[in-house]
RNA sequence: CGGGACGUAGCGCAGUCCGGUAGCGCACUACACUGGGGGUGUAGGGGUCGUAGGUUCGAAUCCUAUCGUCCCGACCA
């Protein structure tokens, strides 16, 4: 094997964080900006976020949700009002305080002294507070209620360390917000809509998560109760991929989210919210990403198939000829489906050298590349490369070469075997990095300083120790480099010793190195 | 935000210590050869050396400030 050139020069067993690095460049994905933590995110990895966006739009408007828009900028004294929230974001804002330039004399511009607000707006963190706000105006019966919005945005958090889709300071999500009747319902719907990141990060990204409730001190700031899905790298830290949170009545007090019940008595709405961004691309980077770049899910690429004649660029006639083959292949595969919709399939004709662009097209992962030469012409053939096979035991692109008629039968189906094999690498690759049975904090230390490149997740039992007792854990916790991640859903009961702290154990919880 | 490293052509780098015409590899352009798997040759194009000040006859090089990137911490999605 390691005879083969790959196509990056970084592998991700010799430094992660760079091979990283290298699929966002290689991958032609997005770049810096210049500004601190902001990115420009170029066509392919837009389309990347394009695909997610539309196919989780889609779940969540299965689950009785419409999307709306709320502003970007959110009056400082609206943003006061939740006091724990307030705490969790102060340090991290960015603050609008004028609204005019002004020469200052010497060529530059400054904010202008005379245009200064009178009360700043803050670049919205999250909007629990501003849709709190018009809730409020909105919720006046139990027949308004449920109410169940989402928005599609940027926010801004004000970063001390930023990277490339996993940690920036502007960055895109959608973010749900719901009002509703009742304890009950409100956790319910929490749940329901964890239930919905699951099934779009397994089903749509091919990427297995842990859904699960976070420890008490990692939750969002006002919330009640958090809960993540949780995706393991391919260098066994964890990445939280998305949260949904029960915020109880706390930004219902704080807004005055009331209604009048069914009984006539005035009650607190109990509201949720949730949201993925698109650190879910750094997830589909680091979990499917080879050493040949990224590899895209069908399900989320922008391109499923992409054709490539191998033009001379010199015989006009010979050139034409073959790109119309590749258009009779073209034609016949975009008729086609798979995972429940049109195929997306491009022809390449750019110039250009055939094995340049091919190298190209690994690099930014497309999951089909189809060459065609002269040869393959004469034969009726097509050469196929799978993105999710490259290489064949003899250290070469693992090119086949079928029939033109039957490659565009046999496509489809080979699309949703890469996105299941995709999937089942990933798992396979994750189920074999947890490690169970650490019994003692010493054990654990042990594992986590036994040299292991990539030591993954463990489990542990705890006996979920609150307020200054957890605080203690997460010290303990912290020296070693570690989280606690969640409290998977499912999960067998407890049957042990708290490794903390000795007494019983109740539950099951990951611990992990995470991003 | 603290500690460290870095910023020179699209990418990767040398040159900086010791100031004196802006360099290399890949990529790119043109032409030729080649032609089923990341080809070869020849000839070219492209940089106010992150930015702004300062020292100097002269600054990529020395000094100051500033912006940005990466790594390690603290913080957080």
């Amino acid at each position: 094997m390691s005879n083969i050139r790959h196509a990056l020069t970084v592998k991700r067993a010799d430094d992660f964080a760079a091979w990283y690095q290298e699929v966002i460049s290689a991958a032609d994905m997005a770049e810096e900006s210049g500004v601190r933590g902001c990115m420009v995110i170029k066509p392919w990895g837009w389309g990347i976020w394009e695909r997610i966006q539309h196919l989780l739009d889609g779940r969540i408007k299965d689950t009785g949700h419409e999307n709306c828009y709320f502003p970007l900028f959110i009056p400082l004294s609206n943003f006061e009002r939740e006091a724990e929230h307030v705490d969790g974001f102060a340090k991290e804002m960015a603050v609008v305080t004028h609204h005019r330039l002004i020469g200052d004399g010497a060529g530059k511009l400054v904010p202008d002294p005379e245009a200064k607000l009178e009360e700043p707006l803050i670049v919205r963190p999250t909007s629990e507070t501003i849709f709190g706000d018009a809730m409020a105006r909105w919720v006046q019966s139990w027949r308004d209620l449920p109410l169940k919005l989402n928005q599609w945005a940027n926010v801004v958090r004000w970063e001390m360390r930023t990277r490339m889709f996993l940690r920036t300071s502007e960055f895109l999500w959608q973010e749900g917000h719901t009002a509703h009747d009742g304890e009950a319902e409100a956790k319910e719907h929490t749940l329901r809509m964890l239930e919905v990141y699951r099934a779009c990060a397994e089903e749509d990204l091919a990427m297995p998560v842990i859904a699960g409730e976070k420890p008490e001190n990692e939750r969002f700031p006002g919330a009640v109760e958090t809960w993540s899905i949780e995706a393991m790298m391919q260098d066994g830290k964890a990445l939280q991929a998305g949260t949904s949170h029960y915020l109880g009545t706390n930004f219902s007090e704080a807004a005055g989210i009331k209604f009048q019940n069914q009984d006539g008595d005035q009650a607190l709405c109990h509201t949720t919210s949730w949201g993925v961004s698109t650190r879910m691309i750094g997830g589909v980077i680091m979990t499917h990403g080879d050493d040949d770049g990224l590899r895209v899910p069908p399900t989320i690429a922008p391109w499923q198939v992409v054709i490539l004649p191998m033009l001379r660029g010199k015989d006009d006639d010979a050139d034409a000829q073959l790109v119309a083959y590749c258009e009779e292949l073209h034609e016949a595969l975009k008729g086609q489906s798979a995972c429940g919709e049109r195929l997306r399939v491009t022809l390449d004709t750019k110039h250009g050298k055939a094995s340049a662009k091919r190298w190209d097209w690994v690099r930014k992962g497309a999951p089909i590349i189809i060459e065609v030469g002269g040869r393959d012409m004469e034969n009726g053939v097509v050469s196929l490369l799978r993105r999710d096979a490259l290489w064949a035991d003899n250290g070469k692109p693992d090119f086949h070469s079928p029939a033109k008629a039957d490659a565009a039968q046999a496509i489809p189906a080979m699309l949703e075997e890469i996105q299941s094999n995709l999937f089942a690498q990933a798992k396979d690759q994750r189920d074999a990095n947890i490690t169970r049975g650490i019994e003692t904090l010493d054990q654990l230390g042990e594992f986590y300083s036994a040299e292991a490149q990539y030591p993954g997740w463990v489990e542990v039992q705890w006996s979920k120790p609150t307020g200054a007792a957890l605080e203690q854990v997460v010290e303990q916790l912290k020296a070693l480099k570690l989280t606690i991640r969640n409290v998977p859903i499912g999960a067998a009961a407890a049957d042990g010793s708290c490794i903390f702290t000795g007494e019983p154990a109740v539950e099951r919880i990951y611990v992990a190195r995470a991003y």
